[in-house]
DNA sequence: CGTTGCATTGAGGCAGTTCAATGGGTGTGG
DNA sequence: CCACACCCATTGAACTGCCTCAATGCAACG
């Protein structure tokens, strides 16, 4: 009954009680489908809205009067999408889905409800926001001081690390449905050097990046190349299960925050 | 008796109670005080603390077997640093003083009192948290797909910017301590070429940076060039405030989660 | 069987780098 | 008060990684 990516990964964070899957659970109540490159929510639209990644590949993108884009996140299933634009009153990236997908949007009430009554639940969700930091901060170092080569690897790594975290995936391949125009538009390059580089890494015998399956041919060089130092998806969730204390109540389930009980568990 | 820019940030987004700003002030405690130059905490070292910025500028950078250096964030008076790293066992980045400064260390489980008990500060705390997101998504697209020039106009934006929002400033004159090579580190070039740079910006008579001080003399040019598209740092504070229920015990002033107080307030 | 979207390859150009030398301000010790 | 050292900024010359422009290949699809 479990098949959610979401549930799954919270509950291998720290295990969920009932109540606090049946929460997550119901983030997911409606489904919604979206085609290979169809724009789920435009930049600067209105943003009450956030979603839950049942399956498939998204993209957060920003676009540039130009006519340049740069992606700034990659959403794979089990990620929640829309905490950045939480904060503020429009969307300032367009999200877009990379493959077909199916979404679930929630309100962001819900959230608040979470921040309520939830307090582990908040505890994994800030330690997910944190994480994502960290991939934001490595993505940074990558665009400002690696060259293609190792930004094409770092990124090879990063995707392979948080699929091995959300869902099922095999040692030698990794799932790449981006084209290599979305890898230039993800690492700041162009589509014409992605394609160069890729090939040098297939002569290489380091990778074959193909679209839809990289295939690695030699894990060790390409962490070597990648220049990959510090492992920062190992969390350290000894903080959350200090927080005891968790209510999860009707009303939060369909989403009503402001008829929540006010009660809590009186056990320690 | 308020000096501190921490709870003047904070109550600027939503009005503080008297509880909540004790509890804001107690973080600042321990004041600290290091020279310019000098590592606060250094990559890859354990991270149980947080800290409160005071005064002065810091940065978080991440150091490079090959001797490259990148700066992920500039951390302001008011900041609370170190929120990325909670989530790991050990620091991604190196924090250093830029200017001599003066900040507050205080315990990773004093965040957790206050995700417990205080939820308007969780949220404005998660609110803060979301922008740096934005910040850090900006300077993605900055790193990636914006030239030499674009980056450093920006870049002075985002600063007067953040100044404005935590503390004192000009109109005409933005604080800059930064020395060149540590612009050049934030923005992903060289020390010569940010020189190349600002002597272009001084003859093209748009902003005159020098250490210490930029002062701007086309803010209209100047925006222009940044390519600024968005106002990202509006905040949409609206759902924080339906969040009511609001505790802050005595036990939380003192740094002690575990016996905080269960109970909450029994009014909507 | 043409169309459409993506990948590949080549040739030339440029933004930014590297290397290296010079200048200028500031603090320190004689 | 000078001399020296140190750090930072400036400038020049040569180089290069990546880009731009443009043509071609190639597979899927109606």
């Amino acid at each position: 009954m479990t098949d959610s990516c979401l549930v799954q990964s919270y509950d291998r964070i720290v295990g969920l009680s009932q109540a606090e899957s049946s929460f997550l659970r119901s983030l997911e109540e409606h489904p919604t489908d979206f085609a290979a490159g169809e724009v789920i929510a435009a930049q600067a639209s209105h943003c009450d809205q956030l979603f839950v990644v049942s399956s498939g590949w998204c993209i957060s993108e920003i676009a540039a009067d130009t006519g340049q884009c740069q992606i700034i996140d990659v959403h794979l299933p089990g990620d929640i999408i829309g905490t950045r634009e939480v904060a503020f009153a429009r969307r300032l990236s367009t999200l877009r889905a990379v493959t077909s997908v199916t979404v679930c949007p929630f309100p962001r009430r819900r959230l608040n409800a979470m921040f309520r009554d939830a307090p582990r639940l908040s505890g994994v969700f800030v330690l997910i926001a944190m994480r994502r930091e960290a991939i934001l901060s490595e993505r940074i170092f990558d665009l400002g001081r690696r060259d293609a080569l190792a930004r094409v690897c770092h990124f090879l790594l990063e995707i392979q690390d948080r699929l091995k975290d959300s869902c099922s995936m095999g040692e030698r391949d990794i799932q790449m449905p981006l084209t290599q125009q979305q890898l230039a538009d993800a690492l700041g390059l162009t589509s014409v050097h992605i394609s160069r580089v890729i090939r040098r890494l297939r002569e290489m015998s380091v990778v074959d990046i193909r679209r839809g399956n990289a295939r690695i041919l030699d894990p060790t060089r390409l962490r070597t190349l990648a220049r990959k130092n510090e492992e920062y998806l190992e969390l350290d969730t000894s903080w959350i299960e200090s927080t005891s204390g968790l209510s999860v109540t009707p009303s939060m389930l369909d989403g009503n925050p402001d008829a929540a009980s006010m009660e809590r568990p009186s056990g320690g």
